[in-house]
DNA sequence: TATGAATGAGACTTCATTCAT
DNA sequence: AATGAATGAAGTCTCATTCAT
């Protein structure tokens, strides 16, 4: 009883443990995929026992969903969107894939372990997937929205496929860079698929010259 | 009926049993993944006993490296390449693509699984990852001499970079396809692709008017 | 009865449960050896389920390894060693034999199962196998003490000799009793022992009569 | 149909197939015991399916039994006795303890695989133990009436027990030569202990002078 | 806020053995 | 004289989870 702070020791206690877990467990379905994290490996990582992460979590499914939700924030904290309105379309467009290029580099759990779980087509869908494909969908819709403001008069189902083909080469390039590592220059290639994306919807939309079309 | 007792049961048949075994595998590990894929489930679906199983494969492994090989060779046979030198080369270049896409409606498994192997990071690889690598970067080396066939003179790099891409938008489809089911259409996306990647690719070539460039 | 509930089961209470493991463990193994020794069969025994030997030990041979170990400090326990030095160092010598006999009669585990695992040759040695040659290398180092206290200017070799002597037909002595049973008294048996190797001792150090040695 | 040999092809089958199991299983049983032998590990070792095992065994039990059979066949051819009385009965003595110990360095199976299963004590005893323990039992007899030749009159209770410690002497000592190797000179160790069996004998012989027994 | 201990179910794999050829 | 294939039982061990403290 000599200090003032009252009995104040190991520190930070609930917050922290929770972190632990979950940095833990990032890792782990990193590597291993949803079935292949298992508890008790979480535990041994983050050295606490088994049963601490169930004071914590209701059970792996729980775990996994926080885990997923974590790692979105993280993402979408990494994800530094150009703020203003500078330059012309284009030059804006191909900023947004910079960043999201940027971003998938220095935060990759996210959309790593979302993709994993989505291939999978167990019969009880971990809530995990369902966070994953509903964060995504809103991604999805905000996207529709930019096209929409971008290209105004463009037809809904065009706005849909250049959408549909502005995420599938975000995914695919993301996948070839989990692949082949540092051999993909990320930025390079979404800045490439950024200018593709453009200039396909600029076609699209009404009074477009299709000059490059057919020969 | 004198000769013709209708598939008397328990008549050892390796070839046939193996085949059994291999339908079950690839059905649940398209569900469920690696991990996820466990020999009681493959015992139950083929009906063979799970140590008959560990007659024809030497582990789980074992069985999963075979289960991808196979299902490779089955997209192969359903990978319809155009024949004969036909056409545009844009519209050849199309074909192939429309002829990938099918294949992938028809023959999914290949590329379900290897995805679902190729995003995980586990310390000792699955053989059947390997395996999948193995195969596809075979594949990638085809296309770029097809490539390079098609534009004599394009850097060596710039190749890299268009074969990646187009691997990358075939990949990323296929995911959207798996995500949001038929809402997708792959023929149509696929043709969408193949016309950009080949405009993309003509615009490195040497020669080429880059007009759309840089501003 | 108000204060004495008769052991509730199911309190969790690891030491007491390590011991019924090991309790268990010991008989089995006696009888059976170390393959024959099923996971499956302690737990019947010892009435725990097989997952929770798994919390008291990492492995079956880390139980085995237990096993040996507790069974030596039992043995150690059993071994009542003659205390000062009273008589002529050949009853002192003849006490020591008695001793052992004693103990190895009443505590047989530690000889019966380090013998049955020193017998084998298997390529990844058993770590109880090591164990049991340790702890029987800090007997024979003692003992080697002993004989030169006893009889100082012994020749090293010649030690050496008595040694593995002395301890080659304890060993076997026990062997025998283990095969024959009541048959063989093994306290009558061990000391025709002491004083045999007591004799040959005698008869090689410097100074003695070599009546017999050679003809 | 050319030369005169009818198709003799592949040679010598039935009993040199028999020969190559029992060559792989004496391995494997001195490495692993009676339960670590498994007929899986047999026939890996000997080339030849596990069903080609049961061709020429009932069962694993047969199998082992014929091994003990065979190691001992193969130990008695080893074991080259001499021939007529030459020298004195001490010499004869030292003698056939040196022969005793040169078998037991060259064939060394049987003794190691009888003395693993003689130390188990399963409930339904392995018929190898059983042949293991009725060829020593016959050998037991025969040094009975060696010792009763070399010293009429002696008392048949001490005439077991010196063929008791004589056993015992030989077993422990092939035992130490298990466990450590080169490092005993099983030669040496088995003249030793002819000698003070021999002295034993002698001393417990009625007429004998008792100079030693007593102080 | 945690955790030591326990537990039934189920994972992968090997076992000894049989059977039809 | 042999063997490819099959099989039920059993092996070791891990799983997710619970519970009393």
């Amino acid at each position: 009883m000599t200090g003032t702070r009252p009995t104040r020791r190991k520190r930070a206690n609930g917050v922290e443990s929770r972190q632990r877990i979950l940095d833990a467990a990032v890792q782990i379905a990193s590597e291993r995929g949803y079935e292949g994290t298992s508890i008790a490996a979480v535990s041994a990582r983050c050295g606490l026992p088994a049963s601490s992460i169930y004071w914590h979590f209701k059970d792996k499914d729980d775990l996994l969903a926080a885990v997923i939700e974590r790692s979105f924030e993280t993402w979408l904290a990494a994800l530094d969107l150009p703020g203003e309105e500078t330059g012309t379309p284009l030059q804006r467009f191909v900023a947004v894939g910079a960043a999201v290029a940027a971003s998938l580099v220095n935060a990759p759990d996210f959309l790593r372990l979302g993709l994993m779980l989505a291939l999978e087509r167990r019969p009880e869908e971990p809530r995990g997937r369902a966070v994953f494909l509903q964060v995504r969908e809103v991604a999805r819709q905000r996207f529709i929205e930019v096209i929409e403001t971008l290209l105004p008069g463009l037809d809904p189902a065009d706005v849909r496929t250049v959408v549909t083909y502005a995420l599938a080469g975000a995914d695919g390039l993301f996948l070839q860079r989990e692949i082949h590592g540092d051999a993909v220059d990320l930025a390079a290639m979404f800045e490439l698929h950024a200018r593709l994306v453009y200039e396909a919807a600029l076609r699209m939309a009404p009074g477009a010259s299709h000059d490059h079309a057919k020969p």
